[in-house]
DNA sequence: CTCATTCTAGAGCGATCGTTTTAGAACATC
DNA sequence: GATGTTCTAAAACGATCGCTCTAGAATGAG
């Protein structure tokens, strides 16, 4: 019925992704998008209809298989204190090893605060983790693996402060003491109570 | 010598301050701070060089009238462990009543990445809040109030993720049982352990 | 092949960006 | 009161913003 799309949409998304990730929505241009898709700018307003929606379309497909992809990943595998211990040793060793952070932190601050529609989504997949945290707690709290005193809810809500947290120094402190030690004793706090004294 | 100046530097700096801490730094124009400010843009650019001068004047500002003001009052004032849980506190409620943010923490994710200046101040600033969480859990574990098990700088480091952590939630989820849950379970942290089994 | 449709390329839309220039008003000094 | 400096006001600098328009090339359906 007409000519056929020239470029690959999977590719072209991983390339705008990235521009997003490294510099912020606001500090990229159509003619950066552009450039590092390979797209001239008529052609992507044409097979994306805005920055806006690109932008919607690159968060959604980032936290499918980022946030998303970890926690099922962990929760199929792994008994509950471990998926925890799991997820936050990797968001550490990410934070350490990619400048970019966590796209979903930088738009919580960036975008969500002045755009309700990006709001609602990273609302509602903050809430998914806060959910994930929540299920190992219980889990955990059930087979033993952690202590049953705190409120689960408590628990599972300080675990996603935790994340956001080291999210956020880590672009400012990038140090694998600082971070590593937060984790550490975040992780503490699952622990069973050892009577001591 | 010459023409004095017509405005009121701390006015005009809480103005822009404001601007900045709303909008974020890329986001103000330079003309929206001059409305704001009530200046035109010669005369803003005569009394302060550029944007990115006055971004780090009013960041300087902003962190000696709120970070490091509650700082010395809380540690002036309060027991080491009543300094930690009153700041926690504050945190909280001001992050559920200011919907602007904190401005160190939007300028950790916004400016800190990519200005290695404003870098620099960030990540001190964090350092010295850092450095009075631990402080603090030094005096508490000293007097009793706060477990001696745990190391102290962990402890610290994770207290200062918490506020980071805090500070993200906010924007995304402004939710008062989700902050106050989160605070309650941190400060459970410094409980000293009390044999219950 | 013909034709309608959808693609790409690139110039260009008006608006706004950070900053500077130009012109003139206000003040401290001599 | 003249002088010289610093202020304010407003226009304007080139560059870039998100986005669209005009051409023309490429394709599938009939």
């Amino acid at each position: 019925m007409a000519r056929t799309r020239e470029f690959d949409d999977n590719a072209v998304l991983d390339a705008a992704t990235d521009r997003f990730w490294r510099q912020g929505y606001a500090a990229t241009s159509v003619r950066d998008l552009g450039e590092a898709m390979g797209l001239v700018p008529a052609s992507l307003y044409n097979a994306f209809g805005s920055k806006h929606a690109l932008f919607a379309l690159c968060l959604d497909r980032y936290l499918d298989r980022n946030m998303r992809e970890r926690i099922e990943r962990l929760e199929a595998k792994q008994p509950p204190r471990v998926a925890i211990e799991t997820f936050l040793n990797e968001i550490v060793a990410r934070s350490l090893a990619d400048p970019r952070g966590c796209l979903l932190v930088n738009s919580a601050l960036e975008v969500a605060p002045h755009d309700a529609e990006i709001g609602a989504v990273i609302a509602a997949r903050l809430a998914e983790l806060e959910a994930f945290f929540h299920r190992c707690v219980i889990a955990g709290q059930r087979d033993g693996s952690i202590t049953a005193a705190p409120s689960a809810r408590d628990l599972a809500r300080l675990l996603l402060t935790t994340v956001m947290g080291l999210r956020v120094l880590s672009r400012a402190r990038p140090e694998p003491a600082l971070l590593r030690g937060a984790a550490r004793q975040a992780l503490t706090l699952l622990d069973p109570p050892a009577c001591t004294n």
